[in-house]
RNA sequence: GUGGCUGUAGUUCAGUUGGUUAGAACAUCAGAUUGUGGUUCUGAGGGUCGUGGGUUCGAGCCCCAUCAGCCACCCCA
């Protein structure tokens, strides 16, 4: 048996009828908020690709090999004792690498046609990326991000149409989720509050995890990683006010929304006057603000300042997205970054964006029974092969009913009725059409409805009118 | 990169303290009416028990190694 690389699929029909589903949803939306497509090459020069995801980010790019034999150019020879490390080898057998997501190469993209480019820019591009990371559930090597940005505007309004745009998705999927939001700005407020701004980065990343090992092992982490006992205690006690929030929230006594004003309340408490922290805040209070004139009926909005994320380049809003009713990881993440065309020579430029993961949403509407059946196939008639002798009646009959935008084919065999029927009900093809040698002579033809088993011979004449009537029915 | 679990037919799984020729269901194909599917009945094909080695008179079962898949950590969609 042959196989394919770990991490990849096959999709067969029935899947792929479900995908689409998604693909066309998330599509019509994008566009609905004046989104415009774009497409990129599956491989980008390496250069573009490296240092823009964090150390572990890095190792998770896959990269292409170079053509040509190495040891046979001598290439390789040139390289002396020192030199000789896996770094230097590597971009001398490798300098092209498939993409690791979307918005890098998007900011790529807006680097290179800045000329062409109508600012503030929105474009959304569904595509596959690939990560060099062990599969597990909802994990895949080869999947496919559907993303949106808006780049060259500061203004918080487009955090705002992205969270709309997440609230129409899921709800149109009718699946029901929440959106955590944070802000990169009140992590950094937050380290710099306790006195440790220097270790901003293990602070985020340990703090991320407190839902997962809880309040204890996340104090233990920070002590781990060199964060003065003062500092420790500081963020401890915040620790304390948020795990204390989560029981009376488990009570019922406070709503994702009040549980919001509480954090920042406490948040504006902590942190001194003007500060990155204190920006921070005033966006998230901006946010909450204005989210009040859209409803949210399938996403419930929460603040949550645990939430960091890890890709390097957010510089502002973050966002995440999981589903209530099913344990996956984020469905959906994004967030603002100030300066990523600046590390391609384009400074000064902000973008925002989110991406959904169409595999994950995939995996969640299938586990919830949500992905409505058979929405590619679209033949609603099948024309029984009797031989040679009635195909000249029976190609012309397939003419007429294709003519009339009926989908419809003609069994390819002369073979067994029993097989020609069981292959029309395997496709869940409603009517078979059969034209003899006896209806051929009065020019007519037997409609048999798969679905009731009703069976009608009418003329040929009759056939399209007659199929798109039943059809309505249905 | 680290750890855990599982590998028997296309699929889901049985398979006794190690004992003759490894089974079932579903799926596939064929037949039960030479012009009628879904239900029923009959039959057939399909396995080097992941792979390699070891223990034993004898291994699907025990031991070692290896590979693959799944799950968790890390990170993420």
């Amino acid at each position: 048996m042959p196989s394919i690389p770990k991490g990849t699929r096959d999709f067969q029909p029935a899947e792929m009828s479900g995908r689409n589903y998604i693909f066309d949803t998330v599509k019509r939306i994008f566009k609905n908020f004046g989104f415009l497509p774009i497409e990129t090459p599956s491989m980008e020069n390496i250069e573009t690709l490296t240092g823009k995801y964090g150390d572990e980010g890095d190792k998770l790019i896959f990269r292409i090999l170079n053509s040509g034999d190495f040891v046979e150019s001598g290439k390789l020879k040139n390289i002396s004792g020192e030199e000789f490390n896996s770094k230097k080898l590597s971009s001398l057998i490798s300098e092209k690498a498939l993409r690791y997501d979307l918005t890098v190469p998007f900011a790529r993209y807006v680097v290179m046609h800045r000329n062409d480019i109508v600012f503030p820019f929105k474009r959304y591009q569904i595509q596959p990326v690939w990560r060099a990371d062990r599969p597990q559930k909802g994990r895949f090597r080869e999947f496919y991000q559907c993303d949106i940005d808006v780049i060259g505007s500061d203004s918080l309004l487009n955090e705002i149409e992205l969270l709309q745009v997440i609230e129409k998705v899921f709800s149109s999927l009718n699946l029901k989720v929440t959106i955590k939001l944070n802000n990169r700005k009140i992590l950094f407020g937050l380290a710099e509050a306790i006195g440790a701004s220097e270790h901003f980065t293990q602070i985020t990343m340990a703090l991320d995890k407190l839902e997962k090992v809880g309040e204890k092992a996340v104090i233990e982490e920070l002590g781990q990683r060199g964060i003065k006992p003062d500092a420790v205690e500081k963020m401890a006690a915040f620790l304390r006010f948020i795990s204390n929030e989560k029981i009376s929230s488990d009570l019922g006594i406070l709503s994702s929304d009040n549980h919001s004003k509480s954090r920042l309340e406490y948040l504006t408490n902590i942190f001194n006057s003007p500060s990155i922290g204190v920006k921070g805040l005033e966006e998230m209070n901006f946010l909450i603000k204005h989210i009040k004139s859209f409803k949210f009926d399938f996403a419930e909005i929460e603040f949550d300042p645990t939430l960091a994320r890890g890709l390097d380049y957010y510089t502002g809003s973050i966002f995440e997205v999981i589903a209530k009713d099913a344990e996956m990881g984020s469905l959906c993440g994004g967030g603002r970054y100030d300066n990523l065309t600046g590390v391609f020579g384009l400074p000064g430029i902000s973008g925002v964006g989110i991406s959904f993961g169409a595999d994950r949403i995939y995996e969640v509407l299938k586990t919830l029974n949500l992905i409505p059946e058979n929405t590619d196939r679209c033949v609603s008639a099948m024309l029984v092969n009797f031989g040679e002798a009635e195909l000249e009646f029976a190609l012309s009959l397939l003419a007429q009913l294709r003519e009339a935008g009926i989908g419809a084919e003609l069994y390819p065999d002369n073979a067994k009725l029993k097989k020609q029927f069981a292959y029309a009900d395997a496709g869940k093809i409603p009517f078979v059409l059969m034209a003899g040698r006896d209806e051929i002579l009065e020019k007519k033809v037997s409609v048999k409805n798969m679905q009731n088993g009703e069976q009608v011979t009418i003329t040929e004449d009759e056939v399209s009118e007659y199929i798109i009537n039943a059809s309505h029915q249905f």
